[in-house]
Order: C-alpha cells, then sequence, then structure tokens
RNA sequence: GGCGCAUUCGUCUAGCGGCCUAGGACACCUCCCUCUCAAGGAGGAGAUCACCGGUUCGAAUCCGGUAUGCGCUACCA
C-alpha cells in the first residue's frame, strides 16, 4: 500500500467517454490500484460554452459500467474537494492573485480581436505566432486606471525569455523545452474562470497528485504546466504521457471511424470487461503472449514502464473478436439479460417478460451459441424465432426456386407430424432419411427448409432451431415456403 | 511557419547490441469437421524492422540527418 500515490482522471463534460479517454481513465486506475494508491475523479468544466450536464452524468455512468470506481470525486466526497472546477473558482483566483503580487503574472487588457488580428498578421509574415506582450510591462498606475474603469482583462504567465525546461516523463523519456518558444499564455480567463493549464496545475498540487498519467496531446501543454509549479514553489509530478489512439487512416479517431462513445459500445451490446481488456492492450503489453486479462490480472500485471510511446489504431475487429470470447464465458441466463434490451429495441419483444418467456429466450440463446459476439447481433441472428411471418426475399428466393422444392416439402410436412416428439434427434433421423430415400444431398433438403423457417441462407443448427421453434410453427412456416415455391416455378 | 512526439507483418504488439534466417494476437488464405454460418482443429501467406549515413567485431535495438504521420501553437480541454 501506498497512500502517497495519487492520480486522477479529470474530464471535461463537452461530450461523451470516448475510447481515448476512457483508456486514459483505464490507465490511471490500473497504475492506482496496481500501487495502493487512490484514483481521483475531477471534473474539468471551466468552458462555460461547451459543458454540460448531461454529459458528465454519461461520463459518470459510463465509467461506472467499465468499473473504473474513484475514491475521491463527485458522488463519493473526499478530503481535497470540491471536485468539480468550476466550484474551486475562487482557489484559482487566489492563486493567481499571488502570481500577481509576486510579478510573475500580469493583467492583459488586450481583446480577443487585436489578438486574433495579431496572430494573423503574424502567420502572414511567416514568423512565430505568439503574444507580443505588449502588455507585460504596463506601468502599475495605468494598470490600476483600467482596472478601476472596469475594463475587461485576462491574466496572463510571465515565462521566461530564456533557459530551458525539461519534461521528465515517465514514457517519453526526457525532453527539452527552450523557454523562448513558451507564450504568455493565459492563466484566468475575462470571465475569471482558470485556464486549463492553471486549473489543472492548481488541483493537481492541492489534490497532492503524485503522477499524472494523460493523452499526449497534453505533452506540449507540459512545460508550460512546470513552469507554474516553479512559480508557485510546488513540485511538479510525475508525468507519463500515453500515445494517441487513431482512427484506422491514422487520424485522430473520430465517429466518421465508427463508434467511438463508450456509451456506443455498451448500447451495441459490448461487456465491460472485454473492452477493459481491449483497452488495456491498446498502449499496453505485459509479453509477447498474452491477450486475455480479467480485471485482478490486469491491475496486478500493469505498470508504466511497459506502456508503449507510438500511437495504436484502434481495431474493430479485434475488439469484436475479443469481445466474442468473453460472451462464450457467458451461461444462458446471463446472456438473455444482455439480448432482452435489443429484441426490445428492434421490436420483436416487448417488455416485461414472464418466465416462459425467459426460458424460451434461453433456449435462443443457446441455440445461437458461439455466433453471438456482441449483444445487438442477436437480431439478425434470431430474428425468426420471434416474427410470426416469414419472408423470403433476394437470394432465398433462388433455393425455393428449385423444382424439387414443393414435393420434398410436403413429404417433410407429413413425416414431421407423424412424429411423436419433436425433438432435434428424431427431426433429425427424419430428414435424414428423407434425403437417403431421394438420392439427394444433405444440403439440397436442408438448404430450402432453412430457408422457409429462417429466411435465410444461413442460421445456426437447423435442427435445433426447429426443436426450439416447436412443431405447429414449423409446419405452418414449411406450407408457406411450400406455398411460396409453387408460385415461383 | 515554430516547437514537440512517433515510425517493427494490413492492425495491436514482443524486442531494450549477439538468443531475430524478427515471436504472438486479430484480420486474411487453404484444408479438415460439417445441413449453411459460426466455433474448433491443422497449415499458409504476410515486416529487407520508414529511408540515408555513422558508432561497433556485431544494430530492429545506440547516434545524426531526411521523409512521413500525429500533437501543441485558443480567453478548448
Amino acid at each position: 500500500m501506498d497512500a502517497d500515490i495519487r492520480v486522477r482522471f479529470a474530464p471535461s463534460p463537452t461530450g461523451y467517454l470516448h475510447v481515448g479517454g476512457a483508456r486514459t481513465a483505464l490507465f490511471n486506475w490500473l497504475f492506482a490500484r496496481n500501487q495502493g494508491g487512490r484514483f481521483i475523479l475531477r471534473i474539468e468544466d471551466t468552458d462555460m460554452e461547451r459543458s454540460t450536464e448531461e454529459s458528465y452524468r454519461a461520463i459518470v455512468e459510463d465509467m461506472r459500467w467499465l468499473g473504473l470506481d474513484w475514491d475521491e470525486g463527485p458522488g463519493v466526497g473526499g478530503d481535497h474537494g470540491p471536485y468539480f472546477q468550476s466550484e474551486r473558482r475562487t482557489i484559482y483566483a487566489e492563486w493567481c492573485e499571488r502570481l500577481l503580487k509576486d510579478g510573475k503574472a500580469y493583467r492583459c487588457f488586450c481583446s480577443q480581436e487585436d489578438l486574433k488580428r495579431m496572430r494573423e498578421e503574424l502567420r502572414r509574415l511567416g514568423k512565430d505566432i505568439k503574444y507580443d506582450r505588449r502588455c507585460r510591462d504596463l506601468p502599475p498606475e495605468e494598470v490600476k486606471r483600467r482596472v478601476d474603469a472596469g475594463e475587461p482583462f485576462v491574466v496572463r504567465f510571465k515565462a521566461p525569455l530564456s533557459g530551458q525546461t525539461v519534461v521528465e516523463d515517465v514514457v517519453k523519456g526526457n525532453i527539452t523545452f527552450e523557454n523562448s518558444t513558451i507564450d504568455d499564455f493565459v492563466l484566468l480567463k475575462s470571465d475569471r474562470y482558470p485556464t486549463y493549464n492553471f486549473a489543472c496545475v492548481i488541483d493537481d498540487m492541492l489534490m497532492e497528485i503524485s503522477h499524472v498519467i494523460r493523452g499526449d496531446d497534453h505533452l506540449s501543454n507540459t512545460p508550460k504546466q512546470i513552469l507554474i509549479y516553479r512559480a508557485i514553489n510546488a513540485n511538479p509530478p510525475i508525468f507519463a504521457h500515453v500515445p494517441m489512439i487513431m482512427g484506422p487512416d491514422k487520424t485522430r479517431l473520430s465517429k466518421r471511424h465508427g463508434a467511438t462513445s463508450i456509451g456506443q459500445f455498451r448500447a451495441d451490446g459490448y461487456l465491460p470487461e472485454a473492452l477493459v481488456n481491449y483497452l488495456a492492450l491498446l498502449g499496453w503489453s505485459y509479453d509477447d503472449a498474452t491477450t486475455f486479462f480479467e480485471r485482478d490480472d490486469l491491475i496486478r500485471k500493469f505498470s508504466l514502464a511497459k506502456v508503449s510511446s507510438t500511437p495504436a489504431v484502434f481495431d474493430y475487429a479485434k475488439l469484436q473478436w475479443l469481445n466474442g470470447e468473453y460472451m462464450k464465458r457467458k451461461g444462458s441466463s446471463e446472456k438473455v439479460d444482455i439480448v432482452l434490451p435489443h429484441l426490445v429495441a428492434a421490436g420483436l419483444m416487448g417488455e416485461p417478460i414472464d418466465s416462459q418467456v425467459r426460458q424460451y429466450l434461453e433456449q435462443v440463446v443457446t441455440v445461437v451459441g458461439e455466433r453471438l459476439k456482441v449483444g445487438n447481433q442477436i437480431v439478425d441472428l434470431a430474428d425468426f424465432f420471434f416474427r410470426d411471418e416469414i419472408m423470403y426475399e433476394g437470394e432465398v428466393e433462388d433455393i425455393l426456386k428449385r423444382h424439387y422444392v414443393p414435393a420434398v416439402l410436403s413429404l417433410l410436412e407429413n413425416r414431421l407430424s407423424g412424429l411423436d416428439t419433436f425433438e432435434a434427434s428424431a427431426i433429425e433421423h427424419v430428414m435424414r432419411g428423407l434425403v437417403s430415400e431421394m438420392g439427394m444431398k444433405t444440403g439440397d433438403l436442408f438448404q430450402p427448409v432453412r430457408v422457409a423457417l429462417t429466411g435465410k441462407k444461413h442460421s445456426p443448427d437447423l435442427l435445433k432451431i426447429m426443436e426450439v421453434l416447436g412443431r405447429d410453427r414449423v409446419l405452418k412456416r414449411l406450407r408457406l415456403a411450400r406455398k411460396k415455391a409453387l408460385e415461383l416455378q
């Protein structure tokens, strides 16, 4: 146990929890659990324009779903709160005041329009795009006058003009930045809200964060943050910048690549343990062979030293495969729970279900078996179990069209209706008998029957399907298909 | 434009100077099983380790440069 190890996940509630954020949260969580430290959730809601209550709720819900529980933060409290940055404004203001007093920051009265114009000019000249520091050394009297006059201003950090700042990163190594390339960035916006870089440092310091594990899109921000730590006489935490997650085209993963939000994966019927396992393997590995990690394995084996430093492409196919592997381990009762919402959403089932329906669902799910890799696939795989009428459309028509079909279906109907018990083994006996009598190949009979019962070219074990459907429905569908086949002749 | 990071099979990765004629997984292909599809079994193809130089007896591994990709360069986080 190391109580001094404290890490945090600090999402901004401006959208849903996406796979990148979830992976960052997971690494933080794993590190904390592995080290016996504490995992803190902090909500960075300083962007009043974009932050929403809805996003916050969704993020929290998705984290709970993934099983990433936090020791301090919204809902659980803690003695380093509040955990919403919007509730910490006076804290930032105080620290900002201190920097101002120490001459380490200054008020800037430039309007956003002026700044924009300035930047465009610099861009046009091909120069380094930075604030020109025109307010950096304004006379104190002028500053006071303009503040008193109610002129809006931001507070900027007085970045050192020379020297170097070194970021010591656990995954990237030591990176040196020339201070001359660092801008006099904004600490406090004119609406009195802090910027990310400032709030982040103040909070990480006050919350006694020991390790900052985050996406490497923040690497360039880190020297700025280190400069702030120095300005307030605090020790920076240990940094670990993990590579980002990309789409197949190697650009930042986004919606156009497919599902990216955890909520979407959940809605599609993915399993949290599969997602956690998959996400852990994106940018981290244990050895050259292990792919499956139960949550406890992950906790035991996780280490920052094994985090890769190269960006990873999100592979939907591999996630689906992994999910399928986890799905195989589920019992039929669990699978019913997984599958039910999708059947309901597809309009194939109503809720609530009684024990008889539940039993039926368990049979269905058993017959479908390993074909089901993701919850929502149940609809394509097994819709015929829940439909009264089967449509014979497209290429399955060609199978019914075969000249022998009406006759053979008729024969089958007769034999099946004479069966004592309508079980797979008995049905198989009948079907195989018919096949050999007619001198057909097995598929010659099974194919049209499959189409008759499911409306599809592919399906799970036909005999088991028949058993679950029961004699009445089987005979009815065979009759209907025979009719259709006759029309097609 | 400036600064930073990255670069091993299509993808995720193993590799931290000799064990590598580069290993595993997903995806792909073939065969077996088989009522189809999955699953399973057996095989296969696939990476001159981005490129060019250097260091070394020896480099995927160390160093430099080039190229490419990505990120930052906001009163977004």
